[in-house]
DNA sequence: GATGAATGAGGTTTCATTCAT
DNA sequence: TATGAATGAAACCTCATTCAT
């Protein structure tokens, strides 16, 4: 017999390492030019890898996107992590979702890149990944429970849609990072400073917690974005 | 017998209804595929004409791409048009803004998609269209008047950024229309229902208003989707 | 009948002027980037008309180009204009056919740049263009007659061929023209520089002449190429 | 049997045959139709490979061009070479260079083709090769060293310019050659035929030669074209 | 005679993918 | 598993030419 290599299949854990550089690279190069946009060459480059080996390892472009989809949603779920906020207040909670999920946006900007261009083409791939619809069920599972929470204690208004406050909280911080470029050049300046950035973060807070509290319920103090200042209004 | 047309120069006013054909379907092109996935072919096809003459009137893609945002930019400043919005009750007209914009995303997913690719190419094309900033100017102005009535009139909060607000508010209706495919795939349903499109509406207006409510004002009637019920607050 | 322009044809003037300016700016564009690389388009532009003018005063790109050589050709025969050397001491005549001859190229380089672009085609054109073959005649004569009196007076060596001489008198200066460029990159200077080009011309009547004194004649006395400094030697 | 191959780098080997293959094309489709009539369609094919094998190789025509005018530049050299001369008699040597120059463009008419089309771009490409510019050093070293012997021993004049002389003992081949159609069809003969080509070679040298004589030197018994009647002088 | 619009064939170049090793 | 060479379909773009006016 051929001399064995100890502890796993020959090549094995190569080959591992060699498809993980190959998905960061595809993820930097479909973020940074889109589906049609983005060239095998330019991305097997990156991941120090000969073409034909992702071809051997993904199969064709497609393929490889559906695999960086599947990572951006991992990304994704991660981040919005749920269940730290199980246990909150649920305004702060809610706060805490909103802001978090912007921050999110704005460390990775992948995420927004991949999801504008999946939905481009209507959505067509992760369509046929089931996987990736089961990814929001804990996220939503969060959002009812501090919803019916802040519902029972009467400081939130009975009427709210679980799926459309997500959109919401979503949308105010996906834009912001979206656009950022053009925002940026219409606005000349960086819509990333830090000053600019934590002033937009404090006001995904309190517009989604203004939005939540019930007609009759007391205002609660405002937070602002930079702690120092906080109790200063 | 042959409809005659009227005399004119000759050429000159086809040459012009075919660059608007060629833009029309530029635009079409461009927002289905994006900037690199366009085809130069399919879009001469579709306007009607060879695909020289695409090149004979925009020079290049670059070029093409450039007059398809310029277009865009366009809409959209013709979408939000502030002017009806400069005699209304202050929260009035920041919910019509908000609610309108959204409405504008939705008749015109043309928008989103050729923003997010021109973001996409960190707006490269945009910088250099110095008309396009300049859009933003009247939309600007109507906001700050009205946060200046709102705030005199003691019902708004004193420290909202006109920039920011105006972000937030074009956020919520943006993140629901580009987003409108892996939504529907995540909830399992038409995002554009009529109904669900009616619901998020109301929630639009009502969270950019709960946000403006200064501290000590009196909480408003709340405005349902229905505009059958609406009533004058 | 209508009312006639006086003295001649309407538009015949004018089609004529536009006809020479069309043919001027093609001995240019052909001049500067040879028969496949000019442009119908840059060379109408050139000559202030439509593109469409061009076609309908020469047919096509490669009957203007025929046209543009026979131009060339009358430069040609124009320049080395032989009837000024009929009288001249023969060796004096030699050599101002020689100097002039390279003075000709440099005057002219739309000749040379033309006559390399019809010899790439195999002289295809020029080859059915019977006028241009008689443009030799009268140059012909000129140099036997020269040719026949230095013989007659003994100073010229007796075995010289016209032909051969002809094609070694103008390709001093031709290559010298021809290939300026490269010259001028490998020699690092440039080599249009009036001193340089004095002093080459000196050495090509040189050349020339040295080339055709009869064995047993005494040297003549030298010219140098600055007038000033004649008989110096 | 099959024959076997030698073990080596896979592809390797047959990658510099394929780039060797095109070359070769690219210099015949140069020479035939320039560099604006080459068409990268048919020097594919003349090679035997894809059309985007050239451009995997090449990056671009014009790169293709830069490659080909290096590959003619050392043909120049090679044909040029000077070493030979070293140890010859002044004249002789002289003599041997311009009919070497001669004969080495009617060879090779790529050279001179391509020579043409990169002055026609103002050497714009060559500019950009520093290698090409030293190919001439060892050419002018000869010359230089020619023209000290012979100066020396008296028999050449002593104002003879290296670099001036060059041109023109180039130039005497080189129009011969350039221009072989157009002076083909204006006398009604070919130019390449052995007789008429010895007899100008003859001439070239016997021009040369017959310039840089001193003044006071002995005429040289002179040397016919047919290499039978060779005699050393 | 003259124009400006328009075309279509064909040019260079790109790129996902395949294949032999 | 991995490579480097190679391909062919299709992309963007050019340009001589035609045509209605």
């Amino acid at each position: 017999m051929a001399v064995a290599r100890q502890r796993r299949k020959p090549g094995t854990r190569d080959a591992a390492l060699a498809r993980d550089a190959i998905l960061d690279a595809a993820v930097r190069e479909f973020a940074a030019r889109g589906l049609a946009g983005a060239r095998m060459d330019a991305l097997a480059r990156d991941a120090g890898v000969a073409k034909g080996l992702v071809f051997h390892h993904f199969g064709s472009k497609e393929e490889l996107w559906k695999a960086a989809l599947e990572r951006i949603y991992a990304l994704l779920r991660a981040g919005q992590d749920a269940d730290a906020l199980g246990t909150l207040d649920p305004a702060e909670g809610m706060r805490r979702l909103a802001r978090g999920t912007f921050r999110l946006f704005r460390a990775h900007p992948e995420i927004v890149a991949l999801m504008n261009e999946e939905n481009l083409h209507r959505a067509r791939h992760v369509r046929a990944m089931p996987r990736i619809r089961a990814l929001y069920n804990p996220l939503f599972a969060t959002i009812e429970d501090l919803l019916a929470r802040g519902r029972a204690a009467g400081v939130f208004r009975a009427d709210v849609d679980a799926t459309a406050l997500y959109i919401a909280l979503a949308g105010l911080g996906y834009f912001y990072c979206a656009n950022r470029w053009t925002l940026s050049s219409a606005f000349a300046g960086d819509m990333f400073a830090p000053r600019r950035v934590a002033a937009y973060e404090a006001l995904v807070g309190d517009m989604v917690v203004a939005y939540l509290r019930a007609p009759g319920a007391a205002a609660p103090a405002r937070r602002s974005a930079l702690p120092a200042r906080r109790r200063r209004e």
